[in-house]
DNA sequence: AATGTAAATAAACAGTTGTTCTCTATTTGT
DNA sequence: ACAAATAGAGAACAACTGTTTATTTACATT
């Protein structure tokens, strides 16, 4: 007998891309009887060779106790709100990136209509605005700021910084909101705007 | 036969505090034979007549398809991605409860095991821990609060507002986190906390 | 002393769930 | 065209789960 091949069958796939799209559905960890009627299957041992393999592949769990139902891997992971997490942002330093980059849940609410993405806050220097040590703030893509607006800005290529931003036609300012720092001022060519903040969450454990 | 009372019996009470107390620790519904190992007791059967009491009384359910365990009721309210939206909190007013409860979207990591729900801030008075108006926040249901921890704390019965809360044996001291206000001092039996903030969100648009 | 209630043990039952097995039909590759 | 791989059906099995019943013990009340 052969290895079993790493790539999945046609059906192994087709099953793992039915439990990716229905797990938002899943209150409760499914029962291969409950799959075998929402596949169509009307064997419960048809099913368990192909829940077997996508096993053995990493890609589906079985529900810890035994009798429990199945659930994929990194069942609560993959959620369709997550927005990739791309690293930790300090002011005075360029954006310190993630090897991996991992995904983070964030509620609609706090996103915009354009491409976002999560960075989290290293340092006090926007403390006076509400956002913290440790704080995940949401940041639109986006290279033009209006005034007043909180931007991740680039200075001279090289640090990255969030701070309040003010563009004249001859200057830019940009703002920390911590009384003990000063603004600081520069030519427009001096600063790029990478993004700005439209949303910012805190744990509190 | 008699009418069975209403009022639960000691081993019933003793048993539902233990369910409360321990829900946050169940990944899934906890099964009878769980349940019998954790509380010391050798019958499923016995368990199962306490089961049955309590789930009369309301307090209980079993999961929905059957042969999955028990939960709690409102169990799973924890488990989906969106938590109550009860309403708008701000110093010195009752809690300004929404007619027809929403709901609201919160990522995992703003969530604590036990039971939540979410307030809208209304007011500055925690604006120096980074709470402005206009944030939500994600509140633990919890009777007890550690020193430290900010709370929501109703005075005298009328009252509901966000404090950082330091508890003495004689003496409650609730801080807002405004340099403008003053900290205030209660008896303990003027303070009762209703539950401790476990995130905060904030949208920019 | 007699009685009723609460609580626990043990055994048994039926339904569910995961698992394994054999057998058959269909597709695929050479 | 033939063999291997893939897919499904159905049966059977053991473990688990909820439920019921009978029996015993402890304890408080009358």
């Amino acid at each position: 007998m052969k290895y079993e091949t790493e790539t999945l069958t046609r059906r192994q796939e087709e099953i793992y891309n039915f439990l990716r799209d229905h797990q938002e559905h899943f209150s409760t960890a499914p029962t291969l009887d409950e799959l075998c009627k929402m596949l169509g299957v009307k064997s419960r041992g048809s099913l368990h060779k192909h829940i077997q393999a996508l096993t053995e592949a990493g890609l589906i769990e079985p529900a810890e106790k035994r009798q429990r139902g199945i659930r994929l891997t990194s069942y609560e992971v993959n959620h369709v709100d997550e927005l990739p997490f791309l690293g930790r942002i300090a002011a005075g330093s360029p954006i310190e990136a993630i090897e991996i980059p991992e995904s983070i849940e964030v509620p609609q609410m706090l996103r915009s209509n354009g491409q976002c993405y999560v960075l989290q806050i290293r340092g006090d220097s926007m403390i006076d605005d509400g956002i913290f040590d440790g704080d995940w703030v949401v940041i639109e893509k986006r290279e033009q700021a209006r005034n007043g607006e909180i931007v991740v800005a680039l200075i001279e290529g090289r640090e990255a910084t969030l701070k309040r931003i003010e563009q004249c036609p001859n200057e830019v300012i940009l703002y920390p909101a911590n009384s003990t720092m000063k603004p600081m001022h520069f030519s427009p060519e001096q600063v790029q705007v990478q993004g700005v903040v439209v949303g910012q969450m805190r744990s509190y454990r």
